[in-house]
RNA sequence: GGCUCAGUAGCUCAGUUGGUUAGAGCGCCGGCCUGUCACGCCGGAGGUCGAGGGUUCGAGCCCCUUCUGAGUCGCCA
């Protein structure tokens, strides 16, 4: 009734044919005894000429963004647009019906939406999403979760649904609470993930889990990061273990990548890297590996050095190929960031020759340490060093920063392309820098390598788990882990962190109580829908692939979240709020 | 909570050493234009320079306080 065609399939073909289509108005250039202007709807947009004079006035009378409905002949066009897919023709109407008036100013151009401040785009978000390139990231997300689904339909995966309303858990991030009206003082809360429910789904021999699970944490916000909700593609294997959980993601990213991607990726296998490894390489456990920059510890060649910021510190250097030529202010512009990150400064060397070195502070260095630094950083002529000197993990840390830096200051990160990589082999434990004690450094359900005999026998502090990340350009899309299965090793390991038998069964009943049930071994893993869409969009706020995202304070501009509730509902929930 | 950056017309921004009436592009309003497609041309309206205080003969610009937004650190098992 609305429409015979939509704004973006008329061809050359339908020339002459007579049609209806319903758009918003958009782009009018109005000539006098001319007028054209383009209809656009979800599907594209279609030129549309006018010359005769009642129309125009119509048209005239019409304020841009308000939608209509014409009839009118589908023509060939004199004057063809390449650009357009449409570009051939163009409709001459005949009637013009208006649908939706746009009676308000409009608070920003929606062809240029996204050079406009975001809060003002969040609040009219809904005209910010008809800007083409915005409306294109919402389909996309749309399609790769489609995608998702079937491929892991076909890979025998069943998606089941688990609780919204659920209980609070005791590790992690803060949970969302929600007041119980039924059970004065008792709160659900929001899950954080659905970590245990998919668990004690392979405990009742669903074999193959997956979901499309919204996740509620609340904490803060970063580009990548959105406050309050997220979706994962939640997945858990019975029977398998690292590897197999391996395969079925690297076969559903390669896929989804090629299919929604045009940039270049490895196929699988992907990189493994070990945790220990990428750190002393990358200083990072989230390596961009499109940068071809690693860093080399050169503590050992200044141990008897006088140079004071080099003195009992770890040293770390960046080798950049033929950067010696870069403008001084780049060097002093880097220091200043590096700074403000909380290093101590920054070192950089220009290497004039296989024995000397020119920049900041070569004069501090003995010619033995120069040509020693300029051999294992494999330095040549018109090479820069850059050389950060910290505490052993910060100096990795802020070297690991600086890596990323550096890779985009010298454009040599590659472009168009998805690198992937694993992490494995996380430490299971870690040293608590303020209390000294021993805490499980990931999730605590992990299975530690070597099981039981390794924690009776080893240091805490050198066993691995079996925990895993991937990461792809710098973006960590999700851990996952081998779970631990068995009552006996998972109370050991929460001995070692210190908490009581009583304490595991009080705090993870479910869990806890149904391993004593036949628990087979398991393992999962859970990439992030919302980065991966971001990856695939290659936008760099995850806001950009979300339709209704909330703003870096978890407020909803649009919505107007968080607000008041009246006192009614407050009652029922049994709160009072305090004075504030 | 810390740090960095930003806030000037509806939108995006410029604004010199503190000095006359704060400018531009887009949008809006009016006019002209028969092949535009980011149409073009002429004209017009539109400003509590985020807010408050201070210094000064004089503040968009300097100082203090504060609000808002983004980025980041903390945080995110």
């Amino acid at each position: 009734m609305y429409r015979t065609h939509t704004c973006g399939e008329l061809r050359e073909q339908h020339a002459g044919l007579d049609v209806t289509l319903s758009g918003w108005l958009s782009n009018i250039r109005d000539k006098g005894s001319i007028l054209f202007f383009t209809l656009r709807d979800h599907y594209g947009v279609t030129q549309v000429v006018v010359t005769d004079e009642t129309i125009k006035e119509e048209i005239r009378n019409i304020p841009r963004e308000s939608t209509v409905q014409l009839k009118g002949k589908v023509a060939l066009r004199s004057d063809i647009n390449p650009e357009m897919p449409t570009g051939k023709i163009e409709i001459i109407p005949e009637r013009v019906i208006t649908l939706g008036k746009c009676t308000e100013p409009l608070p920003f151009e929606t062809a240029s939406s996204t050079d406009t401040r975001e809060d003002l785009r969040l609040k009219y978000r809904y005209l910010d999403l008809r800007n083409p390139h915005v409306h294109d990231n919402i389909v996309l997300r749309s399609k790769v979760i489609h995608a998702i689904r079937d491929k892991m339909t076909d890979m025998g995966f069943l998606e089941i649904q688990t609780p919204i309303l659920t209980s609070t858990s005791p590790e992690g991030a803060r949970d969302y609470i929600v007041p119980s009206r039924i059970h004065p003082g008792k709160f659900y809360a929001l899950p954080q993930a659905p970590q245990q429910f998919k668990q004690l789904l392979m405990l009742s021999g669903f074999d193959r889990y997956f979901q499309i699970a919204p996740c509620f944490r609340d904490e803060d916000a970063r580009a990548d990061r959105t406050p309050g909700e997220f979706y994962q593609l939640d997945i858990e294997m019975a029977f398998a273990e690292q590897d197999d959980v391996f395969s079925v993601v690297e076969t559903l990213l390669y896929d989804i990548f090629r299919m929604f991607s045009s940039y270049k990726i490895s196929p699988p296998p992907f990189p493994r890297l070990k945790y220990r490894d990428v750190m002393k390489l990358y200083g990072s456990d989230k390596p961009d590996l499109r940068i071809p920059l690693t860093l080399t510890d050169v503590t050992e060649i200044f141990t008897a050095s006088d140079f004071k910021p080099f003195m009992g510190r770890s040293i770390q250097a960046i080798r950049v190929k033929n950067a010696a030529s870069a403008p001084r202010k780049l060097f002093d512009r880097l220091t200043k960031e590096i700074s403000d990150e909380g290093a101590k400064g920054l070192v950089w060397l220009k290497a004039a020759d296989e024995t000397t070195l020119t920049g900041s502070a070569a004069k501090f260095f003995t010619p033995a340490e120069t040509s020693a630094l300029i051999k294992q950083c494999a330095a040549e002529k018109d090479d820069v060093l850059f050389v950060i000197a910290d505490e052993c993990d910060k100096a990795l840390k802020f070297a690991g920063v600086l890596r990323n830096k550096l890779g985009r200051e010298f454009n040599l990160v590659e472009p168009d392309a998805s690198r992937f990589c694993w992490i494995v082999d996380f430490p299971m434990y870690e040293r608590n820098e303020d209390t000294g004690e021993t805490q499980f450094s990931h999730n605590p359900f992990s299975m530690p390598q070597g099981g039981l005999d390794a924690l009776l026998n080893k240091d805490p502090l050198t066993i691995e788990a079996f925990q895993y990340d991937i990461v792809c350009n710098g973006i960590e899309l999700s851990s996952g882990a081998v779970r631990n299965h068995s009552p006996e090793i998972m109370l050991e390991a929460f001995r070692i962190a210190g908490y009581s038998r009583d304490v595991v069964e009080s705090k993870f009943p479910a869990l806890f109580n149904a391993f004593k049930y036949g628990a087979p071994p398991h393992a999962g893993v859970a990439p992030g829908i919302d980065r991966i869409v971001m990856l695939l969009a290659d936008e760099s706020s995850i806001r950009e692939v979300i339709a209704f995202p909330m703003n870096k304070n978890a407020q909803d501009p649009l919505m107007n979240a968080p607000g008041s509730v009246i006192q009614k509902q407050l009652d029922e929930a049994h709160i009072t709020i305090k004075d504030l």
